[in-house]
DNA sequence: TGAATATTTCATGATGTCAAGTAAATCGGT
DNA sequence: ACCGATTTACTTGACATCATGAAATATTCA
């Protein structure tokens, strides 16, 4: 049983760090390119997908619905997002993206190759192991 | 040979951004029981090693200079950092961790179990095989 | 009618950039 | 070795973004 300062534990963790910290640095450099905010660049993936009233997007977000507020007005503001009534109640604004947003969104994901590019060094085999391990680290059940 | 768009691979990719959402929630959450923001335990953590001149905490956070100075001054209102004159170059000051600031940072590591525990259900061959693919993924030599 | 919900506005603080300013070290020519 | 010019380290100020929380408004629901 590992004990909580094994060596290989301690080792594993800092790589999950520099994961996390190149995965933001590429996220950033890609929404910078763009001329967004990571923030922004995240909101506006989401609705490339789909419209979803502020709420939503701000439980998506984990943060207040009131920061939601700035970051749909600075995307309305450059044409990549509107806001559109709700049908079915009158309380509710759907944000969705514009044809423009949704081309932004696409050239982003795009250009997010951090995980795919180095993942292309690993064979089908080993791309499954490393899968059913983080989906465990995850707490994620192999389906 | 994998595409870009394959189906294992865009699973594997979207597991690394649960991973890269989870260990911020751990993060922030550790940080915030201390009432520290995430950069402030950031910087704690990298002063609890060793002491460091402001510019290359600016290195290490790959921010501007600038913005270290503000995170640093609130550190050391908390009395959780020092700065100290550099012997060898007058220009520099170098930022410390105090006693008390090293205590918060053991107790800030302690509390970071995000990956630790998770980890404590992988077997040692398999953690090992977990550090392997990360670390070709990180594009890092195996040692 | 009264409580709950969705959004916005406002105040405030932390973080981030950039430009300008001060102090100190370093470099190059004499 | 000296001195002026450049570079380096840090801070300050102005400004944008992101985040929270409280209060205001409009609408729905019980």
């Amino acid at each position: 049983m590992a004990t909580r300062t094994d060596t290989l534990t301690l080792e594993v963790v800092e790589l999950i760090g520099t994961v996390v910290a190149r995965y933001h640095e590429e996220y950033d450099r890609a929404a910078a390119e763009h001329s967004l905010t990571g923030a922004q660049a995240r909101v506006l993936g989401l609705l490339s997908l789909e419209p979803l009233p502020m709420r939503k997007i701000a439980v998506r977000l984990k943060c207040e619905p009131s920061n939601v507020t700035g970051i749909v007005d600075r995307l309305e503001t450059r044409g990549l997002v509107e806001r559109r009534p709700d049908p079915a109640d009158r309380r509710v604004k759907l944000a969705a993206a514009t044809e423009t947003g949704r081309r932004t969104a696409r050239e982003l994901r795009d250009a997010l190759d951090f995980a795919r590019e180095p993942l292309a060094g690993l064979s089908d085999a080993e791309r499954t192991v490393l899968r059913d391990l983080l989906r465990r680290m995850l707490g994620e059940e192999t389906p």
